[in-house]
DNA sequence: CGTATTTGACCAGCGC
DNA sequence: GCGCTGGTCAAATACG
């Protein structure tokens, strides 16, 4: 069990750095008036501490012994003034002491949060894929024509049920690699790479499945889906890009069937090799709507501005794919999936897993023609955060996006569009990947993030391109 | 001159 | 196989 919030807190490290000649690394951080030395010196042994540590100690020397044979009184007064300093100077310095190990301490933290955070996602996403096993079985139990999905599987179902358990680890372990964005793309790619073969060999070497066993590739599909699963946020702007945080780099542009407005590629220059791209589009309808989609994770350390919309993107890319992941048990195939609205959450929040890629369009529009104060302001998108912060801020989100998820009734045009035998189906594994999704917490704080980092910069220009391209000359246009 | 943008060419996937 | 479309590349161009 780790530590949580409050153990951390009521358990402060005891271990408080405080003015001694115990030469801790802390000390000379607070009183480094040197940074370049000390980083230099910083990954030495002890030995450089203990001559940190004379330094101090030669230095009070030199104080006591400067006046020597002086008058006694002098000597004496100068003595308290010294003391009266130094205790002046230990005060501070154990301020100091406070203060970096607070941070420190915070620091460490964040990091637990970050952890937890992990932790619970991938624990999210086993409960996910336990429910996806449990109505994939009492479906069958149900229903005497099986789905291809369901046939595909039936025969090895109970044999492999713990190879696919096994699998599924497997996949968590990419999603995790996925956010290792520490290591560039090139890395990211060779371990997935690795982790697809070494999947793959798990799999061949599980003589309880078939080889013609579509699950195969499912795994090396997923892991493919997830770098190519995308967000894509409607935004009201007269700029030619919403300001993510981000720097990129426009490398094309193309005209879209069915939209008379240019669709511009960029891709993030923040770090060389960083795998991630965004297409801008305006929306043929209404061209005053931008439409910017995310596609890839970072592989490099964001700004805070760029953290709501990176997280955003790598949440709803995981979480979406966790949700629909194929690989233990066949469930969801995106290729027969199609657009669903969540109309609780008045249609801001799309989930689209139609083929090729699976989609997440948040669209930040739809409220703002309800506001006339929006309309007075046509920049201020801030009310569009309305239906989100109206319920007890970031924590409600999930539950507002739940209740549409819950509500099957409202996807039922999806139903139309699917045979009778998928649509249930189909049915239950939208509700339970959008349900998957929208129930992290990680993502829903961060879509809210991104919203708000969105729309408190949507007047502004996207820092790092200043492009004049031809959506922009659309919206003039327009 | 270095960097960013533009834009035509090229390629892959898909449907017919 | 062919055409269409989306996406990317890279040479040319613009800009500071």
């Amino acid at each position: 069990m780790e530590p949580t919030w409050n153990d951390a807190i009521a358990k402060p490290n005891s271990s408080y750095p405080v003015m001694s000649f115990r030469g801790t690394p802390l000390l000379m951080d607070a009183l480094d008036f040197f940074p370049e030395k000390s980083k230099e010196t910083e990954d030495d042994d002890d030995i450089d501490h203990h001559q940190s540590v004379k330094f101090h100690v030669d230095t009070s020397l030199d104080l006591l012994t400067k006046n020597t044979g002086g008058n006694r009184s002098m000597e004496e007064n100068d003595a308290l003034e010294t003391m009266d300093e130094k205790s002046k100077f230990v005060a501070l310095v154990a301020e100091l002491h406070q203060m970096n190990a607070e941070n420190q301490r915070l620091r460490d933290l964040v990091d637990q949060m970050n952890n937890n955070c992990d932790a619970l996602r991938m624990q999210l996403i086993n409960l996910t894929q336990k429910q996806h096993n449990h109505a994939n079985n009492a479906e069958k139990e149900d229903m005497v024509p099986r789905s291809f999905l369901d046939m595909a599987v039936a025969e090895k179902e109970e044999a492999s049920q713990q190879s696919s358990e096994e699998k599924l680890r497997e996949g968590k372990s990419m999603v995790d690699l996925m956010h290792q964005r520490k290591s560039n793309g090139k890395d990211i790619e060779d371990k997935l790479d690795r982790g697809r073969e070494s999947s793959k060999a798990r799999m061949e070497s599980d003589q309880e499945i078939s080889n013609k066993d579509p699950r195969m590739d499912q795994t090396s599909e997923t892991l493919s889906m997830i770098k190519k699963a995308r967000v894509s946020v409607r935004a009201r702007s007269d700029s030619t890009m919403i300001a993510d945080g981000c720097q990129w780099r426009k490398y094309g542009q193309k005209m879209a069937k069915g939209n008379p407005c240019p669709r511009a590629y960029y891709r993030c220059t923040m770090s060389t090799g960083c795998p991630v791209r965004k297409q801008v589009q305006r929306c043929a309808e209404d061209r005053s709507v931008l439409i910017t989609t995310y596609e890839g994770q970072h592989n490099h350390p964001l700004p805070p501005t760029a953290q709501a919309m990176a997280s955003t993107t790598s949440a709803a890319a995981s979480m979406l794919l966790s949700g629909s992941m194929p690989s233990s048990d066949g469930l969801i195939n995106p290729t027969i999936l199609e657009t669903a609205s969540l109309p609780c959450s008045q249609n801001m929040a799309t989930l689209s897993a139609s083929a090729p890629f699976p989609t997440i369009t948040l669209d930040l529009t739809q409220n703002a023609s309800n506001s006339s104060k929006l309309q007075r302001e046509p920049h201020n998108q801030m009310g569009l955060l309305s239906p989100l912060l109206a319920h007890n801020k970031f924590m409600s989100v999930p539950k507002i996006f739940g209740q549409s998820l819950c509500d099957q009734t409202k996807i039922a045009g999806l139903h139309e569009s699917q045979g009778k035998d998928t649509a249930p189906s189909f049915a239950n594994s939208l509700n339970a990947a959008t349900a998957a999704i929208t129930a992290d917490p990680n993502f829903t704080a961060a879509l809210v993030a991104a919203i708000t980092s969105v729309m408190g910069n949507s007047h502004s220009s996207t820092s790092g391109t200043n492009n004049t391209s031809g959506d922009e000359q659309c919206n003039n246009n327009a």
